[in-house]
DNA sequence: TTGACATATGTAACTGGTTTCATCAACCTC
DNA sequence: GAGGTTGATGAAACCAGTTACATATGTCAA
């Protein structure tokens, strides 16, 4: 073992553009202080320390002083690993996800992250890019550091993983997705029907030829059921897709390739809101009004829609609830052994001023 | 010692509607198999199984064989916290963020999170929506569960973290935030500097009375270094400052306030992007024009600034390059006991198409 | 044939906590 | 005053790994 080592000078002051120097390793090794040595200073046993730290009730007050005395004084802070190794807890779990960029999957981590906390749970956090080899790589250095549970974004993982979760019975949940039949609980919405909700209000609102922007389809399952949901729709419209990066640089591109177009579509249906803020700023950039000229609709509902100029009609996806039951089930699966049943969440539309009628 | 235990059902389909029932406990405790588990089936010692796991190259090929045949078979997967206890590595450290809203700390985290990754190490997220108090609490839990080394958020902290890491000798570093004297390493960058680089474009525009956006000033140093930076000018400008939340909706009101103000001010600095691109909005859906009618700027450099419209005038903030190089110092630190000097990062004017000269 | 040395493996100590069980004193009851 | 109960504490086992050291076997040179 590789003693954790300090200069000591680390809290004084050092002089103005004496930039820190201290590069040179420390003298002292100075061990960190342990159980044992707590007890030896307060004159106790080391259960009685244990006791102090973990039920300070049952020890007698002035013998509590003292350990107390002598915690402080050895500036003793009690080893999580050890610990660990006896209640078979590390108290905390991974959370797998494509990206931070899309802000969509920073609002679920915010959820994730506050309801885990509520179950003294603390979040590790992973990111793929979408690319199921590097998930499984994750994953494993996750179990390797001791997560007790997983949060995995989407159902298509490849077998490396499915292994890993099968061998080591880790609770995982699956999120952004739904469906009753997998065999690890999916907690998520329908993306089919997500797709669907936005190219029906297209269709009501009399739009027939329409532009459907969506970001790779190639590793992405979520993306491909959306897009599954609108060929398998009864609308009679007429659709053309567009594939390009989930981002606003993405969208941007292909909201100045449709406003280059001879004959523009009737509408534009983005399968994300950050991709349909990206073609709203591209359109606007070549000099297309929304919703004058063209109608655009997004999926997600991220607070720029709800501000943007015109404000982004949209299909909301619960998110936030979403990493809130996530957290709970997980955290119960984990303490409880109680294995969640799925739960399909509601996407709804949410009708702003990105799309009108057709004139 | 609760054991973990699971249902076998787990990874058998259920019928379809049986909305999966199990929500009962197992009835076989069925326990983790451990390296003495291993060496028993395999017939070898424990040190065998150990060496097989940790350097296989100095086991016979057969024997090797034997203990991985056994592994697979028992399906063991060494324990996380057993291994920490010796090595005194528990391979992970902790970020304190403010919140995951702003995708200015969504990209720094993917910075982080890719090179610590890159050094064997992960990353826990806690966010401590700028509460002093939560961010100690956090910190303590960080701490708990095993966190080598900690990265917080500017330098303004409440003593029981500075006590905290004081007593832990916990290896942290301090970003978004440069200060030499600070006794901690700080690694980012000059925020009075970037809010007067700011404030100078737009008085080399010709501009004089000026409208200052921020966030709450309360338990924000960062915001509060921008502003003096702004007092501290030697601009012959005429500043009038409005405080809103930093969010799109929060700069939306303000942008529609000025909008509605009988005399507007000649241009609108923004101390972060999300407040100026919610500006640019509310500004738009009052019929403002930027440029045209009064000139916009604001700091931090998000991805969406360069694909608004018009593009957003602003100060690049490298806080990629400042994930990367805190994750590489904090590695370094708790790997080599070698500790960071503090690292000043340039913050630099992206001229766009936002602001104009004064006509 | 023997000593030197490398290779392969095992034994047991060790990490830093928690927890069971035993001990002992003080108090209460009959 | 004997016997039972309660409260406070300690000794030692235990968790699941790693590792220092010892041992056994095999190879090669002298």
């Amino acid at each position: 073992m590789k003693p954790v080592t300090y200069v000591n000078s680390l809290f004084e002051d050092f002089p103005e553009g004496a930039q820190n120097p201290v590069t040179q390793k420390s003298q002292l090794p100075k061990k960190r202080s342990n159980l044992r040595d707590v007890a030896k200073a307060a004159g106790v046993s080391v259960a009685t320390v244990s006791r102090v730290l973990n039920e300070p009730g049952v020890v007698k007050p002035d013998t509590r002083e003292k350990v107390q005395a002598a915690i402080a004084d050895l500036k003793f802070v009690p080893s999580a690993a050890a610990r660990a190794i006896n209640s078979g807890r590390t108290r905390f779990v991974g959370a797998l996800i494509p990206t931070l960029d899309n802000a969509i999957f920073a609002r679920f981590l915010a959820a994730l992250e506050r309801e885990l906390s509520a179950h003294q749970l603390s979040l590790v956090v992973a990111t793929t890019d979408s690319d199921p080899d590097i998930e499984t790589q994750k994953a494993k250095e996750l179990v390797d550091i001791g997560a007790e549970g997983l949060i995995v974004t989407g159902a298509a993982h490849n077998t490396g993983l499915k292994d890993l979760i099968e061998q080591t019975m880790l609770p995982t949940i699956i999120t952004s997705y739904f469906d009753r039949a997998n065999p690890l609980p999916t907690i998520g919405y329908d993306n089919a029907a997500a797709a669907q909700i936005a190219l029906e209000h297209l269709a009501d609102l009399g739009h027939s030829e329409i532009a459907v922007v969506h970001g790779p389809v190639h590793n992405n399952d979520r993306t491909r059921a959306r897009l599954a949901g609108l060929n398998a729709s009864d609308c009679s419209v007429e659709l053309a897709t567009h594939e390009t990066d989930i981002s606003l640089e993405g969208g941007s591109v292909v909201g100045k390739q449709i406003a280059a177009l001879p004959h523009k579509p009737d509408a534009i249906l983005c399968l994300s809101d950050v991709v349909a803020l990206g073609v709203l700023f591209g359109l606007q950039a070549s000099g297309v009004k929304v919703p004058e000229d063209v109608s655009l609709v997004g999926i997600d509902d991220l607070p720029s829609s709800a501000v943007s100029v015109p404000p982004l009609t949209t299909v909301h996806l619960p998110v936030s609830t979403m990493g809130e039951r996530a957290a709970a089930a997980l955290a119960r699966w984990i303490s409880d052994q109680e294995i969640p049943r799925a739960e399909m969440l509601e996407a709804t539309l949410v009708q702003r001023q990105s799309a009108r009628r057709k004139t």
